[in-house]
DNA sequence: GTGCAAATGCACACCACTGTGCAAGTAACT
DNA sequence: AGTTACTTGCACAGTGGTGTGCATTTGCAC
């Protein structure tokens, strides 16, 4: 066999397509996912996959460097020649998701690990406290924002994990992060810049 | 030594601790870390963390249900008694963050995941370029954030991958998915909400 | 100092998974 | 039919972890 080297049948092309098709969605249902596994779901034999891709982290290399690959693409062309700063995020995040749509899997295959799954669980009855305020906000008028009340919950936590990291990674300051935190999160649930850091300045002070 | 069942020594206690507060630590460096690895960190053997908790999810379990129960008493305590959803919101924000320094780590080891990792490592020249779009904007006077450009930047990703999750889970149609992301992030940097709104509009109509 | 609970240091069984080797089979192209 | 390239189906070694049992030692408390 030879192990097959750089040889290109159609039926070696269509398996290896089929693989890397597979693998993104088991790897999705299962972030751990081992290889007989996907090889199995592919339909076909361990022992194939390790034809086409010499580890398990090479298969999911190859997988997250198309994703991320098609992704900068598509961010690129949105903002090309757009002078604009906002319409050129916009565009950019158009773009993104239109082919996202594809990869949206394997992105958000990474807030699936055990751990993750775990975290967010029982995270869940606080998560819906603050969507029940945020209900509360958006029927007043006092937050803005074409999202389903549940899928802004998801933001604004996902905000907070955002901001933790940076803090981790040095790239704010953890005193001031709190505050900085408190305004991102009003800010997004459209609540004006200045009055959220008016509200946050007389709270915090 | 009949298994430590349900004694209390003080030594038995203190180690308990150590090994809870270490366990902490060791785990953000590496999410994977092994009981041996804990183990030695808080200088004792890996038997006797067996003896204090059954298994190593028993482990991290416990390290979670802390860390959630602490962060949701705090929401709680941030949120109760103010009526306005903002102030709410923003208090419970700033509560949370306070006691979240301790866990801050914890909470946020679950991006950390070794997949994760790789993902976001490769995503980089994507975040900057959108970094560099924001602080343009930011110059401009078109986006406003507490933020600085980087730490933003982490936001916006977030913003994305919150949503996409969303999806996911049936929270979000597909369709309006694109259009309510960039109003989102746009509205997150800042943007008024209406023009935010009429932005995309104009773009995706 | 005696006694009890806890900690140690082995040992072991076990597991699931990875990556490789090899011989035999099978599809495709000529 | 013959050749080539890929696939299959084993078998195997290796790895790195988990959880447990047991005899021994250490430390705390009374």
């Amino acid at each position: 066999m030879s192990a097959m080297t750089t040889g290109n049948t159609s039926r070696a092309d269509a398996n290896r397509r089929r693989i890397l098709d597979v693998a993104l969605a088991e790897l999705l249902r299962d972030p751990d996912a081992s290889m007989d596994q996907i090889a199995r779901a592919a339909g076909v034999v361990r022992r194939t996959v390790y034809g086409h891709f010499p580890s398990r982290e090479a298969l999911i290399s190859t997988l997250v460097d198309d994703a991320v690959h098609a992704l900068a693409q598509a961010h690129a062309a949105g903002r090309e020649g757009v002078e604009d700063p906002a319409e050129a995020l916009a565009r950019s995040v158009l773009a993104i998701w239109h082919i996202a749509d594809r990869y949206r899997l394997l992105v958000a295959l990474a807030q699936r690990t055990v751990t993750m799954q775990g975290i967010r669980e029982r995270l869940t009855p606080v998560r819906e406290s603050c969507a029940e305020l945020l209900r509360l906000g958006l029927e007043q008028g006092v937050f803005s924002s074409p999202l389903p009340t549940p899928a802004l919950a998801y933001v604004h936590e996902q905000i907070l994990f955002a901001l933790m990291e940076a803090v981790n990674d040095g790239l704010l300051e953890a005193r001031e992060a709190g505050r900085s935190a408190a305004v991102t999160v009003l800010t997004s649930a459209g609540v004006p810049a200045t009055l959220a850091g008016a509200l946050v300045g007389k709270i915090g002070g």
